[in-house]
DNA sequence: TATTGTTATACTCTATAACTATA
DNA sequence: TATAGTTATAGAGTATAACAATA
């Protein structure tokens, strides 16, 4: 499935080719993310929700700010999640109008589960790589998430 | 906005490590794009129809297969944008049963528009590299999108 | 009064199924 | 019969506005 370009043809390797790059990488990855959810019945959000939760539990109000959604949109994943038993909701019981969401067991699993199938689904693309660009290209993306 | 890791602690920079990355990266331009979008009242969807549009005419089929989405996604997708004005459906005179979507020259703008706004609110994060991180970098996605 | 969270509402995205028109 | 596209329908994601409970 090719990915349409943002930017005209290369001339030269500037930021312009970059930020086309990283766009089309960027719909492949999320393609696979999404079918992989998908596949657990899960949507993309959930994914994240899920993801998030992994290694910690937040109150509705941080997820909200975490994603970028509203607190009533937050409010409708995380009653569907929690129907379907991947998460549960708790009362903070240093404040009353707070609650809690945390992983199920079944939320854990489903996570690892997930992380396997993407890491599988991206192997054609990251197994292009030899492990020194596997290193320099870490190395360069987390350069770029956490600029200093 | 912290990106949730998808895989454990990095040890080592392996195949893992790369995989959580990627997804990181991928969300931070995947929000940009949504975000931008969002500033033009499209949503995410509607901006990569724009972007495939730019440079070649496609059928409603052709459309449904790049994107991976249903024919009668498409048909909605396409009404909307058309609505507003942004592209134009247009009988393929050799198949009195097929249509081609082009751009007008409102959606040529609006897309041009969109791409520098993308480069731009990316910025922070491409400006951490120098410019021979940057070819290293986009060198190396494109091996990725691009294996043999 | 301000904050946390939920509910009601409306719109978009999406797929499935049924349909029309053309091949 | 098969293909291109549309429409009707239903479910999920999303935001806005109004609300209840708590601080």
């Amino acid at each position: 499935m090719p990915i349409p370009k943002l930017a005209a043809s290369p001339a030269v390797l500037g930021r312009d080719e970059l930020v086309d790059s990283l766009a089309r990488i960027s719909f492949v990855t999320m393609g696979v993310l999404t079918r992989v959810a998908a596949e657990h019945e899960l949507s993309l959000t959930q994914l994240r929700v899920l993801a998030i939760l992994r290694d910690r539990q937040m109150s509705m109000g941080d997820l909200a700010a975490y994603l970028g959604l509203d607190r009533s949109t937050i409010s409708g994943l995380v009653g569907r999640a929690e129907e379907r038993g991947l998460l549960r909701r708790a009362p903070n019981p240093l404040d009353g109008r707070g609650t809690y969401v945390t992983l199920t067991q079944d939320g854990v699993e489903q996570c690892a589960h997930g992380a396997n199938e993407v890491a599988e689904s991206l192997a054609p693309m990251t197994n292009a790589l030899t492990p020194a660009e596997t290193r320099r290209l870490t190395t360069l993306l987390e350069h770029m998430l956490n600029p200093r």
